[in-house]
RNA sequence: GCCCCCAUCGUCUAGUGGCCUAGGACACCACCCUUUCAAGGUGGCGGCACGGGUUCGAAUCCCGUUGGGGGUGCCA
């Protein structure tokens, strides 16, 4: 594959980020429509905080969202630890070439000097002494006078003035290789062509544009893209808020939904239509439309696109889509109980009440169960109106007489019922639904008791009759 | 503190000097549809942070103010 190579470079210190997806999307549609190279590495050299189990989650969550790393356009994954040899021997160019040199002051000499001339930060005194590699000896580099410009495909040239970048670190005193230098090399040797990253990485980046042309390189292209923040309007974060994509996926949230939703933070497709399939979203993003400022993650209309998503499913997708949920161990029925083809038939009337799949199978519980599951204010509502318990038994009547057992003939002949009491069907409806299925909310009536059949709905009806009698 | 970024309805955005009386989506409210609840339909509420310029004309360009955010580690 030919064409531009981009980079997802997540480290892996947790669950998998709303954030990092949105960043790893963007990158993705880059890399398909572009004809180009979507480079996974995982920057696990922080053993502190690195665990192993989440590599897997970031590509499990990245596959969930569509980013597959079986698809041509996949390179990857590459782990940035096996490249420490390299990170070292650039260090090692730097140092001879002038671009660096070694430092053996600490963190607590470097604050007591500080303190002693009334400065802030790292003043390179280091710079002269001629100092070698050795214990406790960190490599800096040498930051040139004058000031450095970014070129950034969402904001423009950004100026930076040399003199308010101190010497940062390279190497640290036990001779391990910071982010800063990994990350520059890492993506050098992968030949990378566009940074697409967040925001936050901005004030990185006039360091790691040194770094490349110290080392001989030109510079990638750079575009930082707004962060994604809470209420409060600040970063997204682990601890928190719910940031976790897998949370997401677990709790119903269609991939597509997410991706799209995802895809809108920050940008928007041309047309004014938000929900698109991926591959018009793919065709159409442009990092130069992508938006200043940072965006707020609403969960409100996460949902309302997941609600789009599942309506537009046909029935044996949106079984399929909830099996997980069905005969999951908290499921509210048991699942021998359950059966197929009552649920792809009620599926039409499912899709419209559910907002995440794992609500489906709560919709149309009562189909599944012995017994209905009744609640205190559902009881109380169905016993309420004075004429309650004789619709109950007018309804039982009508029903046991019913030739023909279907949505159709029970809605005639709960009509006549209603009558007969001067009441709405509407109305009248709450001691029979409250009865049948536990509560005063739910599908359609009629056609739930048609799948419930005769024997059950009468059982059902008779048993409400005797608890509110 | 210092550096950098940003600023259109509550939220996500359209808008790249006249087509803007600022458009759409989510949320909210009302009504309609209706066997409950949803879904759907119709309508409504609601915004260019502020102050200066530039221009015949500014949401759009410039400056300042204010307000938000990010970064300031031998984390990534």
């Amino acid at each position: 594959m030919s064409g531009p190579r981009y980079r997802f470079a997540p480290s892996p210190t947790g669950f998998f980020h709303v954030g990092g997806a949105r960043t790893a999307l963007w990158n993705w549609a880059l890399a398909n429509s572009q004809g180009g190279t979507f480079v996974l590495r995982i920057e696990d050299t922080d053993e502190a905080r690195n665990r192993p189990e989440w590599t897997q989650g970031i590509i499990d969550a990245l596959a969930w969202i569509g980013i597959h790393s079986d698809d041509p356009h996949f390179e990857g994954p590459y782990f940035q630890s096996h490249y420490a040899e390299q990170h070292v021997a650039a260090a090692q160019r730097l140092f001879e070439a002038g671009h660096a040199y070694y430092c053996d002051m600490t963190a607590a000499d470097i604050e007591a000097r500080n303190k002693a001339e009334g400065t802030q930060g790292y003043q390179g005194w280091s710079r002269d002494r001629g100092l070698g590699p050795g214990p406790g000896h960190v490599l800096r580099f040498k930051v040139p006078a004058g000031s450095t410009v970014v070129h950034d495909l969402v904001r423009g040239d950004v100026v930076f003035d040399n003199a308010l970048i101190e010497d940062f670190v390279l190497l640290r005193g036990n001779g391990s290789p910071m982010f800063l230098l990994a990350n520059v090399v890492d993506d050098m040797a992968m030949e990378i062509s566009h940074v697409v990253r967040a925001e936050e990485h901005l004030p990185n980046t006039p360091k790691q544009q040194l770094i490349w042309q110290a080392l001989g390189h030109e510079p990638p292209v750079w575009a930082h893209v707004p962060v994604l923040v809470n209420e409060a309007r600040k970063k997204l974060s682990k601890r928190r808020d719910k940031v976790a994509l897998e949370m997401y996926r677990d709790e119903g949230y269609l991939a597509d939904a997410m991706s799209n939703y995802l895809m809108t933070l920050g940008w928007a497709p041309k047309g004014g239509v938000e929900i698109q399939p991926w591959q018009q979203m793919q065709a159409d993003f442009r990092l130069e439309d992508v938006n200043h400022s940072s965006a707020f993650f609403d969960l409100k209309k996460l949902a309302a696109f997941n609600g789009e998503y599942i309506r537009a499913l046909s029935p044996e997708e949106f079984l399929e889509a909830c099996r997980p949920w069905l005969f999951a161990p908290d499921a509210p029925f048991p699942a021998d109980r359950f059966d197929e083809q009552t649920f792809l038939a009620m599926a039409p009337v499912i899709q419209p009440r559910a907002t995440t799949l794992a609500e489906a199978p709560g919709v149309v519980d009562f189909l599944f169960l012995e017994s209905p599951l009744f609640t205190d204010d559902a009881l109380a509502k169905a016993s309420a109106a004075p004429s309650a318990i004789d619709v109950l038994r007018d309804t039982v009547a009508a029903f046991e007489a019913l030739g023909e057992w279907s949505a159709e003939t029970l809605k005639t002949a709960f009509e006549g019922v209603a009558a007969a009491h001067e009441l709405k069907p509407g109305k009248a409806q709450t001691p029979v639904r409250v009865a049948v299925t536990g509560r005063t909310v739910g599908p359609p009536l009629f056609e739930s008791l048609q799948f419930l059949g005769r024997d059950e709905t009468l059982r059902r009806l008779r048993v409400l009759e005797g608890l509110i009698g």
